[in-house]
DNA sequence: AAAAAACAAGCAATATTGTGCAATAAAACT
DNA sequence: AGTTTTATTGCACAATATTGCTTGTTTTTT
């Protein structure tokens, strides 16, 4: 038996049983222990798997993301993404922005979901790329850094070519008054001509970004049809909206 | 009995066994086991087989899935993508093709490069948000989601409004007589129009992909300018290539 | 806290491998 | 034909890899 030929059936077993132990791996393979110890440290040192007292288990999947950002509040992030994702409906096409919260929608979308999934977000589309059941569309355009976003001419044009009966938009601000709001210019276009040709929208929007603004106008108020928040949002601070006839959803 | 005789025998019974041992294999054949060793050694240069301590075994299979294909050859790549990376020349317009190897370059783009990037692929928009110079176009389109790639009549479309100075070409399969060829045929649309787009032509191509055809063809040989490709590649596999105006760049 | 199991490191026996070299066979050339 | 060149093969030998064992340590369980 060749010590690769035991290392293929080692990984073999494991991605089949999910686990494997010393012990056991021993006496099926005919070898030592220590032969097999070594086998595993090996494997490990490879990145093949995760090495554990008694035996091994699978190597966790290493998460897609882009740096930075990521663990800024991810509870609240998880929050809203959760409620966002129960918006989703077996046949739509949904405008999904660019952000942080909308990229957790898209990790967390149902395994069985069918549907068109329109975003600007590059990170997005690899998130869904593994994903078995939606239809990914990406908008082409040039890259903004800061967000990792596609902007410009060609990507309104690309949206504008859609009628999506959703659109789920990462917000920077929102505030009664002054309506959606972001800090980059050039998200603006963008985000308007997603609202414009979706018939609902639903602004996620973590508790920082309740009641404040930003130099750039998207939308008024009016336009968003949903505000998904979490629940560290106090119930009063969220009355103002609900005035302006938006539903709240609060996780 | 001669090598090459030796050679298809070794690579039956290693297909029909699923592994073959070098002791065997010196007696079954009626050589020493130095000649089966350097067998072995011609066999797995070539890219017919995968050698290991004590004999042999089938080469793995290409993995398929987009992550799988992350941790493929990781050196080879990393070759690959170094040499590229130096045809890139500050203000040029550069096509990145979607691929594992281009996302390599992508991600070694000197920091102090200015340039313009056009690419289909969403994991290298991404790696090229963090870079600091270069400015970044997404092609937009439906994703095909095993090569986590934009293709379409959209993709077509945008690329086609470019002058490129200088296309990098992930590519599949290489032949000296069947040209550069692609198992989806999808992304043959996209690689064509890239081509025919661009100055000159890059073809990025790693050992195994030598001298191998898939079902679709791309273009004729002599549209690459440059095939880059490892230093694992023996000379003289190169040569027909080189008779056909191609600029052979081996790391 | 004690016992058992799992572990890492070092060691020796064995197997496998690469390299240089010489002998032979095949090919190319004059 | 005769000769040089090249390729192939087997052998000796040093270097390396693999394995099981022993010893002592760490971790887990009782």
């Amino acid at each position: 038996m060749l010590k690769s030929e035991r290392h293929m059936l080692v990984l073999d077993r494991l991605e089949e049983e999910g686990k494997v132990l010393a012990v056991d791996l021993s006496a099926s393979l005919g070898v030592s222990e220590d032969t097999v110890r070594r086998d595993l440290r090996e494997l490990a040192a490879a990145g093949k798997l995760q090495r554990v007292h008694g035996g091994a288990l699978p190597r966790p999947p290493i998460p897609v993301s882009y740096t930075g950002r990521l663990e800024h509040e991810p509870e609240a992030k998880s929050e809203i993404a959760k409620v966002a994702t129960d918006l989703v409906e077996d046949g739509q096409v949904v405008f999904l922005d660019a952000g942080t919260t909308t990229l957790e929608v898209a990790r967390r979308l149902p395994e069985g979901l069918r549907a068109t999934v329109v975003t600007n977000s590059p990170p997005i589309a690899l998130a869904l790329a593994e994903h078995p059941g939606v239809e990914v569309i990406v908008v082409g355009g040039r890259l903004h850094k800061e967000s990792v976003v596609a902007v410009g001419a060609e990507a309104v044009e690309t949206i504008r070519s859609f009628r999506a009966d959703l659109c789920l938009l990462g917000v920077c601000g929102l505030h009664p008054e002054e309506g959606l709001t972001t800090p980059v210019y050039e998200e603006v276009a963008v985000k308007r001509v997603m609202i414009a040709c979706a018939s609902e929208v639903a602004a996620l929007v973590s508790a920082e970004k309740l009641d404040t603004a930003f130099p750039y106008v998207v939308a008024p108020l009016p336009s968003v049809t949903y505000l998904v928040t979490d629940s560290s949002v106090p119930a009063e601070s969220l009355d103002a909206y609900r005035q302006l006839s938006v539903t709240v959803l609060r996780a």
